[in-house]
DNA sequence: GGATATTAGTTCGTATACGAAGGATATATT
DNA sequence: AATATATCCTTCGTATACGAACTAATATCC
């Protein structure tokens, strides 16, 4: 057995949050499977819930997505009839997203499905550390 | 204004997360641009310097990626010869990773890189808070 | 020893992600 | 008013990510 020239890779800091993500992230995807909804696709919705009728740049800038990204995200959720885009009367270069009925009629089911997710990663920490680690990650997450 | 319905979707455990994960991975991605090399690419060579000659799918369970990602990058590091595949002798069915020369020359500087990229993440941080975050994380990403 | 199961790797389909470029529209400047 | 600039959105190119299906090669079981 040759003995490593480094430390593993999983103690790389970067890498350990890579990997936390995507164990979450797996999870959530899992969760919303019978939904047929993707992640980004439930945050959208989330945001929308917040305030109905945004840009896709202001979606962008609520979720911290490239507009490029949301074209495709928010023509997917079109298609499979979870949102919709209606032309700004004001401002012929936007185009503004709604809910659709049937995404108001799961509002609650997908709320609570994304809180039994949290929920569910965080057990194995207690209430103190819990508020630790969201305190981290918002300093992480802010510019 | 309309009232909101909901909280702000920055409030979601999972969200804070991939945000945390999204804003560390964009610095590592600038501080490796120079080398040509994305953020996969570099931890495919670190795993490859932790143990050389490594399968597609001992690397897979290593960095925690599937053996259909990892095929692409493979293909894609051969290409701009970081690392080579040879056949297994043993074994038809294996390739072996390794590291090219070049990739051995720029070891030093590129871990150096991603030192310095964790640092400056972390330096937001003191050194007990630093310990805690690792601790967090790594709870998050076992299993 | 031959049918069966397992494993390694590739390919395909779908969905993020983001930089860059382009078209349409609105605003600012002169 | 005409030009320049800025903004919204889409499209393209590249790179993850992963499930599923597929081929090739090895192991296992009876």
């Amino acid at each position: 057995m040759i003995p490593p020239k480094t430390k593993s890779p999983p103690e790389c800091f970067t890498f350990m949050l890579a990997k936390a993500y995507q164990k979450a992230h797996g999870h959530f995807r899992k969760t919303l499977e019978p939904f047929g909804l993707t992640n980004i696709q439930h945050a959208v919705l989330e945001a929308l819930w917040y305030q109905d009728g945004q840009t896709a740049v202001e979606l962008g800038q609520l979720l911290v997505l490239d507009k490029a990204t949301l074209s495709g995200v928010l023509a997917r959720m079109q298609d499979s009839g979870w949102t919709e885009r209606r032309p700004d009367p004001s401002d012929g270069r936007v185009m503004r997203v709604f809910v659709t009925a049937r995404a108001e009629h799961a509002r609650e089911q997908l709320i609570a499905a994304r809180e039994a997710s949290d929920k569910e990663i965080l057990s194995r920490f207690n209430l103190e550390e819990q508020l630790l680690l969201k305190r981290f990650l918002m300093a992480l997450m802010t510019p």
